[in-house]
This record gives structure tokens, C-alpha cells and sequence, in this order.
DNA sequence: CTGAAAGCGCTTACAG
DNA sequence: CTGAAAGCGCTTACAG
């Protein structure tokens, strides 16, 4: 099935037939007619492949995201779709797993030229990798900002989210506060322990517990917190990066009898919806996911549209606490 | 950049440098090395666009899912990546939301020879319409079962399930037994409201009262329960046909002091892993996956490398119960 | 072992 | 308004 047949059949030239799929005002009615007939006589569909090698635009960027699962990406996803869509992108999605190979071979999709951009959001500690790679095709960065790299990026300010956390928690007059963190090769778990540290300094509290979960998942958490609860000195407030290492921190407490938050205040970060079905709900940081999507997308649009190379920026969106019954 | 301008740097043809891209074993040493020496020199990429217009064959195939918020959709998905990984092929991944709209542009990338087959997971009531798009393509429809359809698909025995957990229920004293289901259109949520259906009759139980979330999340789980429990009579126990909505039911129950499992039993369908830090942790159908992805992908590639058309398949997967406090 | 040439299925100046 | 022709960047018989 091709072009040519569908000419052959409605009497006309191959680039006619083209006018005709491409809208091409300039073709007589009767022809366009013909050509019509002849495309549902034979359930004619273009390939995609030849169109987009001869124009070199496909209409199509990659979204790779280290892990579907987490419902933080998935509503990052969610925004990037919107905005594509509005603008008659296609967006493929990829799932590296936090694995360098995997992004590799996804971003054969980028060199080879199957997609016009980029969107990651990836571990900043593998940008450089990516960065050899990507080149300077359109690129943009989600919810990790590195101020040194040349890469744009979207995201919210995450040191000053969590000072302000902190902040919260000594208000309600808990002294004893611990983090409990994931991956430090991300960005955003370096910026939220830095804002933890600062938290604690500028209060003058001595009590400091940092504790590294396995996954970014239920079970870690609750993981991560039975083992803090064996230390001599137990906490009296703790503060998880993700709303799903809290969910499972809330479990674990909830199965040892400890009150929350009249013994140990529970907060949370991302906003996403479990935070509003723990018992007790979840007090979070909120972040604005969507339009971290929408804000992405834009920039990315941005950079493919324009021919000469357009000025990175790192774009900090505001967040909003959540205080809930846990804190 | 193209394999031309290499073999102009590396002073060989154009068929040698493709040679090389493609390890063919008949290229003398010394033209390999400079072959690649010009690749690396230019940082040459090939253009995947014109390798697979001229091959016809794009090692990738297309994964349409509903919605990636859903976990099962997510873990279902990496059964498939797993599979498709030691095939040595990439899976894109879109996410459609359940519109009709969304779904057919999608499946352009497969109509438009960019991927060689899909494995959807959409509402069988889409199925004819998609019928349509996808012709002959290699198709596998995942987690729902049309009898009726010539395509291939993967998922476990609904009904069964179902009934079984009734059973279970009936087991432990309970006669007031009530349904959360969602959308309709979906062969599961069909299949599983019918196995309430014949498991309520089997027992001669008369209660009998289904409720519709309106999505499926935690949110509408709660919404649900809290509306079931206006009624005059209350059930004393109810099933989930997600666990996602089994989670927001158990906050639901919480919030009104409803002791769980003694006033009311609550079981969900899927096994993810919210299931096991839900206070108190989630009875639960256990759904394999992970195998049902796996085996989506291997019933894909055999029509993918098979010729002749192949027969079409309906695989049915084992799933357990798994008891816990809720229940 | 290598190269010239054809061709995958499109689109798009160009000339008419 | 339309068609012949070139060309996007590859791969692959074919001949040598």
C-alpha cells in the first residue's frame, strides 16, 4: 500500500495524492474527490516512516521517566500530555528504571530522529552521560535542576520547601525530627536533605537522623522507619521525601501503636493522592505537578520551534503545604 | 550527518559503512577500522527513520494502556518491558485515558509501520472500533477477554476469582456482602460483577448492592463507601474490584469508626502493593502481573515473527487469594 | 571482500 | 491546478 497505488487508482500523480493527505488547498474538488474514494476503497494509511524522513519533523518527543509506578511521575506525565496534545504533539513514553543502559537505548529514539525533543527526569547524576548523547537536540529537565548544566529545566524549589516543613514541625514543638531520604543521586534528595540540615541549624536542634530507604516505594518505607524506631532515642516528628515512603512509614507506626502525630508527626512530600487516604491523612508538601508537566512541555516546544538555540532556563514553580492530621 | 559523508571521510562505499552499522562479518579489518574511526570522528547517529522505511521491521512495539496511574497497568507494563528486553526489543508506551480519540492517534505509530505490533489494555466496548484501526496488525489485548474476538489476549478467570472470594467471605459469617465496581465497559469489571452475582446466589444469600465508583482511585473508593453506608442496611463486608478502590474504603471505614474486619470485611482485586500497607493490610485477589505481561509479549512476537497468520489465543493465568487482617 | 545502483514511501520545489 | 523528478538516509541483492 503506498501513494502510488492509491494515484494509480484515482487517476491522478502521486503528488497529488500527497496534496490530498496533507490538506493542500490546491487541488480541484473533483480530485480530491477521487483521491478520497480511492484511500477508504483501500484503506489507504500513510507511512509514517517515509513522511517523517522526508520532512525531518515527526510531531512526536519522548518522555523518559525513571520509574512509571511512582505517582509523582505519572502526574508529571499527566501535565506533559495535556500541553502536548493542545499543540498536536504525540508523546512516547519510556521507562528507564534508573537504568543508564535503558536510557540509552531510549534516546536512540532522539539521535536516530523518530522524536523532535526530549523530556527527562532522570538522576542528575547521570546528565553528563545523557548530555554526550542528547548533543544539543531540544532537551528539557523535570523536577531535577542542576544550576550548573546547560540543560533547562522545571522544578520546584526544594531546599526552601523543606526548611519551611521544618519550620512547621518545631512550631507544633517537636525537637526531634528525622528524614528519611531515598537515592542521593538525585537532585532533588540532595536539595531536601540540605533544606533538612538548614531546618535543623537554623532552630539549634541537636537531634539529626537521616535514614536512606531501599525503593522508592510502600514497603521501604515502612522498612526505613521500623528500623529507625530500634535506635535508643526515638524521633518525635518525621519527615519522608516522598508521599509513598510517609504512606509507609504511617503503617508501620499504625502497627506499633504509636500515637500520630502526638508521638511522632508524620509529613510527607509530592502531594499525590494516597496523602488523602492515610489513617491519618497526610500532612505534604504540594507539588504542582501538572503544570511542572505543562511548564516542560512549553520550554521543549520552544527549543524544537526555533532555529537558533534558544536560551536554557530553570523554571522554580511554587509549592503549598498541606498540613493534615499527621503533623 | 548520514553514512554518506562517513564514507567519504573514511574513503570507502556507502554499502561498506552500512556493513559496518549492521556487523556484517565480510568487512576487511583495515576498512572497519576506518569505518568506525569516521563514526567516531563525527559523532555519526543513524537515522532510525530510513534503516526501518528501507527494512521494514522497527524492533519496537507499541503499549497502550488506560491509564499508567493504575499500578496493575504499571506493573503489567513491566512484565512486558521484562520480556521484551531479552527480545531485544523497546516498548513505547501510551497512555490514553480511556479516549477513543487518544487511542486512535496512537495507533497511528502502528498503521504508520513505526512499531511492529501492539499489546493493548483498553475497554473490550472499544474493541470493534479498534478492530478497525488495527486490521491484522500483531495485536494482544491484555487483562480482558473477549470470547467473541479474534484477538489474543492474556488475563486470569474473573469469574472464578470472584466467586471464590465470596466464598471466603460466606466462610467467616458474613451474609451482607456489597460490590464497588467501575466502569462497565471494562470485560473485567463485567466478568468480576458477575462472579458477585453467582457467588451471592450460590450462597442464597438476599443482600445485594453494587455501587459504581465514578474513577478508579483511592478518592472514588471512599466516596463509594461513604455513600453505601447511608443506606438503612448496612453491608458486613464488601469487595473491591480494585485495590486501589479497596485502599479509599478503608480510610472510608476508618474515619467512621467502623471496626474492620468484625462490623466490616473488606477484600480488593489486583494485589498491588497498596495492599499490604492499608491499616488494617488488604485481603486481595493476587493478580500475576508480571506474568501476564510477559506473556503478552511472547504471544506478540510470535505473530510478529510468524508469517502465516497465527492462530489467536486466549491465556487464562492463575491468581491467588491472599488473606490478610481485613478479612 | 567491495561498490554502483535500486528502492523503501513519502513530500516539495519547479515548470507548465 | 497538476505532474515529473529529485531526494530524505538507509540497506541489500547483484556483479565483480
Amino acid at each position: 500500500m503506498s501513494v502510488q497505488k492509491i494515484a494509480k487508482l484515482a487517476g491522478v500523480s502521486v503528488a497529488t495524492v500527497s496534496r490530498v493527505l496533507n490538506d493542500s488547498p490546491s487541488v480541484k474538488a473533483v480530485n480530491k474527490e477521487k483521491v478520497l474514494a480511492a484511500i477508504k476503497a483501500l484503506n489507504y494509511q500513510p507511512n509514517l516512516l517515509a513522511r517523517q524522513l522526508r520532512t525531518s519533523r515527526t510531531g512526536m518527543i519522548l518522555a523518559m521517566v525513571s520509574n512509571i509506578a511512582n505517582p509523582f511521575c505519572a502526574a508529571v506525565v499527566k501535565g506533559i500530555e495535556r500541553e502536548a496534545e493542545k499543540n498536536g504533539y504525540r508523546i512516547l513514553l519510556c521507562n528507564t528504571e534508573s537504568d543508564l543502559e535503558r536510557s540509552r537505548s531510549c534516546l536512540q529514539l532522539l539521535s536516530g530522529k523518530m522524536v523532535d525533543g526530549v523530556i527527562t527526569m532522570d538522576a542528575i547524576s547521570e546528565l553528563p552521560e545523557l548530555q554526550n548523547i542528547i548533543g544539543d537536540a531540544p532537551w528539557v529537565q523535570c523536577a531535577e535542576y542542576d544550576p550548573d548544566s546547560s540543560v533547562s529545566s522545571v522544578s520546584i524549589d526544594d531546599i526552601s520547601a523543606t526548611e519551611f516543613v521544618i519550620d512547621q514541625l518545631v512550631k507544633t514543638g517537636k525537637k526531634r525530627i528525622a528524614l528519611i531520604n531515598h537515592d542521593l543521586s538525585y537532585q532533588y534528595a540532595q536539595h531536601r536533605e540540605l533544606g533538612y540540615l538548614n531546618g535543623l541549624k537554623r532552630h539549634g536542634l541537636a537531634y539529626c537522623e537521616i535514614i536512606y530507604a531501599d525503593e522508592l516505594d510502600y514497603l521501604s518505607g515502612k522498612e526505613a522507619v521500623l528500623s529507625l524506631l530500634k535506635n535508643a532515642q526515638r524521633p518525635d516528628a518525621i519527615l519522608a521525601i516522598s508521599d509513598v515512603l510517609a504512606a509507609g512509614v504511617i503503617n508501620g507506626l499504625n502497627e506499633l501503636n504509636v500515637a500520630i502525630p502526638e508521638d511522632i508527626a508524620v509529613v510527607g512530600f509530592d502531594g499525590i493522592d494516597i496523602s488523602q487516604i492515610t489513617t491519618p491523612s497526610l500532612s505534604t508538601i504540594q507539588q504542582p505537578c501538572k503544570e511542572i508537566g505543562e511548564m516542560a512541555f512549553s520550554l521543549l516546544l520552544q527549543q524544537i520551534d526555533s532555529t537558533s538555540s534558544v536560551k536554557r532556563v530553570h523554571h522554580l514553580l511554587p509549592w503549598t503545604f498541606i498540613k493534615r492530621q499527621s503533623s
